[in-house]
DNA sequence: AGCACGCCGACT
DNA sequence: GTCGGCGTGCTC
């Protein structure tokens, strides 16, 4: 009889997969070992988790070198590859390695994933606190929340004490407490789920994907900030979830997944179990919501990027918050684009998939015009009385800086002041000054590790590296010619704040950027603290354009726009549109009309023609023309060889190599493949790494596809691609 | 990627 | 004499 054998993926950057023996865990009368199993094998002198693509009884292997598996798990059952065998196939990335990093990080170790039972804790009858020994506080405190509270969940255990699992315990000792078994994070919030009056729009959006659930129909909802997309999400999510088991995943950039957004779905949607993934849960949390969402126990899952891969067996339903971010792109490892991701998996589930946005990637927009995609606009704010901001270019020719503030901004900071309403300064850049500059030689502090200006920290007397990490002294006079002028040049939010506070003495400025929001709290902390009013001016980075609604908020000013008007990078504008409509959402939330000010030195550009009327449609619209002029994405499409080493030389053989192949290639294929030169990304050198890149370019997926087909495992055979470290971008979004 | 196997320089 | 440097080559 013929053993029983096991094709099984593993996490190597091999473009094959492995067979072994079942051996002793071969199906006998109830199978053992299953499609999906997770595995431990012997591979080249260690162990590696694996998992089962296939059983059979025969291998291209020679059998008798076939070594039997070590162990089968029986923690989980991963068998949904179809999606992830497209991406590998798509990112030409092994499919063993895309498959073991979308397991939760406990589930790619050695030992078996440990699913703990969640209690809740109550006190028993006739507990006194006086059985409570002397000086134990913490159990004093732990028995006055239980007192507090019918019954106390973990996670509420866990607000009074880091040590609460021990204090418990003791508790549970003097026969003072009891527990009993929880569903895993079933927080129990108030459902105080008011129904919102939808407008027409919302209606009718509603209406129209509810129409078509049991087919793949991917949706846009095209709507300004404020005008409801969430309740239009909730909406329609509520009426799939009522399909029995029904399953459904929500995409949300990282920085969105605000306990607020948690919150509201879960008080609207407060029969279904919630689990989020995402980056700050602990990888016991992460295991547990990945195996509840995997087993179909969760109905509505909300994570980011990585999710897109988490196994839902009754998934009916995706949906993709703000579509155009770019945080849905994975810049490392196997570079998937989450949003396009999620296509296809709906496509292969033939299900529904709604993509939402106020400023939708031209790529969306593009297929929405095409009508590849239902388009669905929602054009009014929901926000009663909430008018839309007016947004005025300041023309610092007319107008000049002084310290980056031009004396009409000033003036509008004054007024808001008056009027105890509250402004918001944008500045794109943490630090106090981007340049330490020298008069007498033109010297300019500068990296030496990576091809970038130190930025000098004022605070700290330091100058830093914001790409690498690298500190250093501030130097008493130039280290070039010795000369004691030497001077920071520019803005940054420091001085910035400095600035302000100078001009304005009697205003409560405060400033969020990376440096100042350090602490875990401190981001939470500081949007209360505008909320109670506290604070009249706040100055800071990208950190504040997303998410956050302040009533009072009147003033928008974004101080630094230029170098994104005329960047080498084709997607600047589309980018620089999208946040700067984005932060003019900040403004005028409430029934106080907002005002947007942006310091710029071209007001005539036609992007903030667009902006002050709100117009994405235009804009978009000749974008895609232009794009489409260019022959560029999503007129073209795109992959970026990138690769890096010490030395350059290296780089460019390699690359030089990469170039010939797919020159020929090219010509042996008939295909239609642009391939350009070499050239270097703007950061040239990184973390002591030279970088170089070569770009492809062609009409059509399936053009590209074909050559990166044969012209990837070219690539791996040459000496140098182990020299040098190198990496497939397939849509790339940054060159 | 790792880890083993392999062939040449300075150490208890 | 051995410990260990990292070059190349294979992993079911």
């Amino acid at each position: 009889m013929s053993p029983t054998i096991l094709n099984i993926a593993l996490d190597v950057p091999l473009n094959r997969t492995f067979d072994y023996l079942a051996g002793d865990f071969a199906a006998k009368n109830g199978s053992l070992v299953q499609v999906g199993s997770r595995v431990i094998v012997p591979f080249a002198g260690r162990s590696l988790v694996g998992v089962v693509l296939a059983i059979k009884q025969t291998s291209d292997f020679p059998i008798e070198k076939l070594k039997p598996v070590s162990h089968v798990f029986d923690d989980v059952v991963f068998s949904d590859f179809k999606l992830l065998q497209f991406c590998a196939d798509y990112y030409h990335y092994p499919l063993g390695q895309a498959l073991i990093s979308a397991l939760p990080l406990r589930l790619r170790q050695l030992k078996p994933a440990v699913t703990r039972k969640q209690f809740a804790y109550f006190l028993l009858e006739n507990a006194s606190k006086n059985s409570i020994p002397k000086r134990k506080i913490l159990l004093e405190r732990m028995f006055d929340a239980l007192q507090a509270a019918p019954v106390l969940a973990a996670s509420d255990a866990i607000l009074i004490s880091a040590n609460w699992r021990k204090a418990i315990s003791e508790l549970k000792q003097l026969g003072l407490v009891g527990e009993m078994e929880v569903l895993a994070l079933q927080k129990s919030l108030p459902t105080n789920a008011t129904e919102p009056v939808l407008n027409d729009e919302q209606q009718q959006a509603i209406q129209q994907v509810l129409a078509l659930t049991h087919t793949f129909k991917p949706w846009l909802l095209h709507g300004i900030t404020g005008s409801g997309k969430t309740e239009v999400y909730i909406q329609i999510l509520r009426q799939i979830l009522q399909q029995k088991d029904a399953q459904v995943l929500v995409l949300v950039p990282e920085i969105n997944l605000t306990p607020q957004l948690e919150a509201r779905f879960r008080s609207r949607l407060s029969q279904y179990r919630l689990v989020t993934l995402h980056s700050n849960l602990s990888e016991s949390e992460r295991l547990q919501n990945w195996l509840a969402a995997s087993t179909g126990a969760a109905k509505i899952v909300i994570g980011t990027r990585l999710s897109v891969f988490t196994p839902m067996p009754h998934l009916k339903m995706i949906v993709i918050d703000e579509e155009h971010d770019g945080s849905y792109k994975q810049q490392d490892g196997m570079r998937y684009h989450a949003r396009d991701v999620a296509m296809v998996r709906a496509k292969q589930l033939n299900i529904p998939i709604m993509l939402g946005s106020a400023t939708p990637s031209l790529e969306t927009w593009h297929n929405s015009q095409k009508g590849q995609y239902g388009l669905l606009s929602l054009r009014q704010r929901a926000v009663e009385n909430a008018q839309l901001p007016n947004i005025f270019c300041i023309d610092i020719a007319k107008s000049p800086t002084e310290n980056g503030l031009s004396p009409l901004l000033v003036k509008a900071l004054h007024d808001r002041l008056n009027k105890k309403e509250q402004s918001l300064l944008f500045l794109n850049r943490r630090g106090y000054a981007p340049v330490l500059h020298c008069n007498a030689c033109q010297w300019a502090a500068s990296c030496t590790r990576c091809s970038a200006k130190l930025v000098l920290h004022l605070s700290q007397k330091r100058l830093k590296c914001h790409h690498c990490g690298f500190e250093q002294k501030i130097p008493a006079q130039c280290p070039s010619c010795g000369n004691a002028d030497i001077r920071p040049v520019g803005q940054a939010t420091q001085r910035l704040e400095q600035t302000l506070q100078s001009l304005l003495p009697n205003a409560r400025i405060a400033r969020v950027d990376r440096d100042s929001m350090r602490s875990k709290d401190a981001l939470t902390d500081m949007l209360a603290s505008v909320h109670a009013g506290e604070i009249d001016i706040l100055v800071g980075t990208q950190m504040l354009a997303k998410g956050h609604d302040f009533p009072n908020l009147t003033l928008v000013a974004v101080l630094d726009t230029d170098s994104a008007l005329y960047s080498p990078d084709f997607r600047a504008s589309e980018k620089l549109f999208a946040q700067l409509m984005q932060v003019a959402g900040r403004a005028g939330r409430a029934s106080r009309p907002g005002e947007v000010l942006i310091q710029t030195a071209f007001p005539q550009h036609a992007l903030f023609d667009a902006l002050r009327s709100q117009d994405y449609v235009s804009f978009a619209n000749a974008q895609l023309q232009e794009r489409q002029a260019m022959q560029f994405p999503p007129a073209s499409f795109f992959a970026l060889l990138r690769a890096e080493s010490a030395k350059f030389n290296d780089v460019n053989k390699f690359l030089h190599l990469a170039k010939i192949a797919a020159q020929n290639a090219n010509t042996s294929n008939q295909n239609h493949v642009m391939v350009y030169d070499i050239i270097r990304p703007q950061m040239e050198r990184l973390k002591s790494m030279e970088r170089g890149q070569l770009l492809l370019q062609a009409g059509s997926r399936a053009a590209l596809q074909r050559l990166l087909k044969g012209w990837m495992p070219e690539i791996k055979g040459f000496l140098l691609a182990n020299k040098v470290r190198w990496s497939l971008d397939i849509d790339p979004l940054e060159f």
